[in-house]
DNA sequence: AATAAATTTAGCTAATAAGCTAAATAGATT
DNA sequence: AATCTATTTAGCTTATTAGCTAAATTTATT
């Protein structure tokens, strides 16, 4: 369950150009690791990415690029796992289907209020 | 429609302590201004409310809550609607719809997505 | 016409964030 | 053991943001 401190954190990743596109692109695009090309782990799904092949796809430095991957891990919109000397880097969909969860619920519960008022106030 | 731009600022909007809890209070709460209560208006629904009334609900000073007000408007997360000298403001629940469609689509494409790729794993 | 209420604008300061390069760390390969 | 690859850390600069007070603007009330 997120608190406001983790909604707060999850909006403010995604409100960078910077940092959108990079969440846009490892949701929706998914870039191969030059070395899973090779070596291909059927325990790791496609979408699956490393830090510098998510790198290269940018005008930035690597480290900028490392340090907006940081804090989208720290959000929990993507997960980073250490195997060997690289980085895997895969959606959180848990935290995605819980944002998902909010807004939904936001609409309904505005719609029943809206309902509410309209019958009180005639 | 959103673009790009448009979800950006929403999110960097909402990734703010004092706006997301104005926001909160705005979609959830909605403190009715105090010159409503005496005059209130058929053609407004009870979460109109005004920037003075939003204000007393935070230790920041007038302008510091405007200027917050300003930006969740451009973010189209709220109207603002002037009428005489006050500035009716009410949440904006299409933007909210929309963004909901955003995650509930993220979230869908992302399970036919894994769904596809373990077929092609194995 | 003067005053009051609601809100914004202007201009300032301090904190935060985003970028960079250089250097450090950790693991793999030769 | 030396080198290469992947990544992070440190330290810096510049831009942006969030807060403030004071003043301006607009409309309502007396």
């Amino acid at each position: 369950m997120l608190n406001m401190d983790d909604k707060i954190k999850i909006f403010k990743a995604l409100g960078n150009e910077t940092r959108f596109k990079i969440f846009k692109n490892i949701f929706t695009g998914g870039y191969a690791c030059s070395i899973d090309e090779k070596q291909p782990k059927d325990d790791m799904i496609a979408q699956a990415t490393c830090v510098t092949s998510i790198a290269e796809h940018f005008d930035f430095a690597l480290p900028t690029i490392s340090r907006h991957l940081k804090e989208l891990k720290d959000a929990k919109i993507i997960t980073m796992t250490k195997s060997k000397n690289k980085i895997y880097i895969e959606p959180n969909i848990e935290t995605m289907k819980e944002i998902a969860g909010c807004f939904n619920v936001l609409v309904e519960e505005y719609e029943k209020g809206v309902l509410f008022q309209f019958d009180n106030t005639k």
